[in-house]
DNA sequence: TGACATTTACTACGTCGGTCATATAAATTA
DNA sequence: TAATTTATATGACCGACGTAGTAAATGTCA
């Protein structure tokens, strides 16, 4: 039931993505895994205010500490994140961006197959419907 | 001489896309292209800041109102801001990202090609480096 | 030159997010 | 049970930004 739209901000982007790889955290555990000199309480906070927004959920077990588990969906998130980014950032030009992209990374063989099928099945889609 | 390194906000993109599309800009131009409703003296205290930051200049030529212009490019911004996206939001990972770029925009048939040929270049580089 | 309009400077306010300290409650252990 | 450690709740500070009002300076023109 995923609540707000979600655009979360790059700090909140690094809790999210503590929680979206191990499961629920709790707070212990998610100041441990952050790995960096951050105040305990900072974190707490931090947490808090994701459940506020509605991103994170609180829950108790029995009498161990409680365990903060991500709302939202990866996916759902950097699909949202990239569609912005294309439109504000690279003002809707997708070409150097993919350009960027893939001269960028340095990818397996097998990455450079799947895109190049990947642009085989967009082209055979254009072309179909530039039939119509 | 790129002044700082460039991590512009939303809103502070907003103005340098202005500037970049346009060229340098008077206060009134700005505030009059930017078509939405917002306050005049808002625009002004956004260019001063951005100017604060070195990512804009001011240039004041004979009895003309003052000019702002960007002082960072268009490409080391975007590039800045998309390897921060792939490293923060993706997680690095290249392929579902230019996935949904190429699926999600619609692109020309120029376009597809561009791209395929881009895709041929990577691998012929992939392979002679494994050669090696 | 004097009135009106535009430009510019300065100040201020609210919110958000990152930072943390302190205090209280709960649990563990000596 | 008392002491110590761990967990949780609250409150606070601050810088960055988006917002804008007011006032002073400058330009325009009859």
């Amino acid at each position: 039931m995923n609540h707000r739209p979600a655009n979360p901000t790059q700090g909140e982007l690094e809790l999210l993505n503590l929680l979206w790889e191990h499961g629920a955290l709790s707070l212990s555990e998610a100041h441990e895994r952050l790995g960096r000199d951050i105040g305990y309480t900072t974190v707490q906070t931090r947490l808090n205010r994701l459940v506020d927004k509605g991103w994170l959920e609180k829950t108790k077990t029995g009498r161990q500490a409680t365990r903060y588990a991500a709302l939202i969906e990866p996916d759902a998130v950097r699909e949202n994140q990239l569609d912005h980014f294309v439109e504000k950032i690279a003002q809707g030009s997708v070409v150097p961006l993919v350009a960027h992209l893939v001269q960028g990374a340095t990818l397996t063989r097998e990455e450079v197959s799947e895109l190049k099928k990947l642009l085989r099945d967009v082209e055979r889609r254009t072309a179909l419907e530039e039939e119509n």
